[in-house]
DNA sequence: CCAGAAATGAAATGTTATAACATTTCTTGC
DNA sequence: GCAAGAAATGTTATAACATTTCATTTCTGG
């Protein structure tokens, strides 16, 4: 069953399309980016605030996660289990690459508590360049 | 000896007004708050640009953070050392706890190079109510 | 004092996000 | 089927945050 369905809620066309579209792009991407691709594929004309509301839809369902760092946007890979993702990004392609650490998840959910804070929210972000960019930064 | 001549720096008058401004608020400050604030000080006004090129050398000097979920920034506590903070935001009355935790700093700096990254930037926050906002919420 | 470097000022523009309200589309009970 | 309500989308305007560009001032070392 799908997992939108099985959850009450719908992954129309355009979440659909949206979702799709990050999945391609392989990196972070902004909403001013999506509406252009849209652009080259559909006939409607999609606006910025459809495009934000899609991509907070697709967030709620965790099918999408945001990088505050870059203000862009990644597919989830893991939208079935709730849990957090540190995401390590690229400086020079852009690319990123999503890793689930338990570690991290456990540290970044129990420090908070000893300190009063009950969680809902983390972000966890690296940057710099990834393997390949160096190797060919040092060729 | 002051931290900024020992480095070859200058803390400005104008760097060394919005550091003490940080610190006065208390909690993440966005740069156009700041300049408001320095509005009711200083006679001179002060332009967008510069301030956020102070903010660039503050941060460069470790002496502030950049709270990237908020478009914020922190006074940061621990500038004569090289360490990264986990930062907790309150999402109620948006103070802000930085807590320096040795494993998540070690986390984060190992997992990357495993997958080939070297890492410059690592961006770790936290976001929900605090312990006296929860408590207000409750009562 | 002078020359060069560093820092600041000012105007315009770029980028990202949201508010407010109208319209359309999709269900759902009848 | 069809009306009523909910959900989603469209549209315009505006808010919020940041950078580019170039001119001017201030500082610093010789």
């Amino acid at each position: 069953m799908p997992l939108c369905s099985a959850r009450g809620v719908q992954l129309t066309e355009l979440r659909r399309q949206i979702l799709e579209l990050l999945w391609e792009s392989g990196r972070p991407t902004g909403a001013y980016e999506l509406i252009e691709v849209l652009k080259l594929r559909t006939p409607r004309l999609v606006g910025l605030p459809t495009v934000h509301r899609a991509l907070e839809f697709l967030m709620s369902q965790r099918l999408v996660s945001k990088i505050e760092s870059r203000n862009a946007y990644v597919p989830c890979a893991h939208p079935d289990r709730r849990h957090d993702c540190l995401f390590f990004i690229c400086s020079d392609c852009g690319a990123s690459t999503e890793l689930e650490d338990l570690q991290v998840e456990l540290l970044l959910a129990e420090d908070p508590t000893v300190l009063g804070y009950r969680v809902m929210r983390r972000v966890a972000e690296v940057e710099d360049t990834c393997a390949s960019c160096a190797t060919a930064g040092a060729a």
